[in-house]
DNA sequence: AATTTTCATTTACAAACGTAATATCAGATT
DNA sequence: AATCTGATATTACGTTTGTAAATGAAAATT
């Protein structure tokens, strides 16, 4: 609901750590990233505070050193992520995109009945309506 | 399977009108593109360039214009943001990816059911191997 | 042929991004 | 108290992007 600052491919990265474990530390948020990411800390610490200057999280001094947390929820920012992406590579056509994902991915048999499952209550949602 | 040059947001409209009709000229490319969009054609033109410079796009001579024409196919453009947008937001899991879609895009029942299709074939392939 | 018009090419410039290095400041240490 | 250390804040610098304006060259017009 609340507009969504514009996060970047890099700062993505940070998100999702500050999403799953907050509030944190930039050292951990440094520890915590995927291992074929290769930053220096003063990198991580330019991105967090880029996030800062755009309200994406905010921090709570702890002592000697601050301690980051979302500003901004997961759901929020997916979900606007999620819309500029289908605007502009699929014109907006959500159906288009989700079939172009089907058949592009390997889904297991398992996520394949829960999607099946969704499409199914979807259904009677569309047809109560 | 070639690999893809990084198309921004905007050389996305671009690109998408030259896919669709093509070889095209700037002047064509300006008047196909959306309402919402208000460039001024030399805007166009600096990212009709940055698209040739990408190897994106070429052209041949035609009198005194030029007519552009893709050199990568949407295919696979769309697959490569697909993928990026799928690693950014979800981490590559595709799965996770569609249902949030599914609960969130409002689906026609004929759009349900082209996708329960599509989930079907892929079931039946996924049991036979 | 000189001028105007129409394309295309080059240059511009500020904001965002990727990637740090350097400087500063507050505790910890000697 | 002076110094060291670890954290934050400021500055840097090249590239990409958004958005054009200026320039150059070819074609159409006068």
């Amino acid at each position: 609901m609340a507009n969504t600052p514009k996060i970047s491919e890099s700062e993505w990265e940070i998100m999702k750590i500050i999403w799953k474990d907050n509030p944190i530390t930039a050292e951990q948020i440094t520890l915590q990233l995927p291992d074929e990411i290769e930053w220096s800390d003063q990198t991580v610490r330019t991105f967090i505070n880029r996030l800062l200057k755009k309200k994406a999280i905010g921090f709570e001094k702890e002592g000697r050193s601050y301690k980051y947390y979302p500003l901004v929820s997961e759901k929020e920012c997916v979900r606007a992520e999620s819309q500029s992406f289908l605007k502009r590579v699929f014109g907006g056509a959500a159906h288009l995109m989700v079939s172009n994902f089907l058949e592009d991915a390997h889904l297991s048999e398992k996520e394949i009945e829960q999607l099946q499952k969704i499409l199914m209550e979807k259904q009677d949602a569309a047809k109560k309506s």
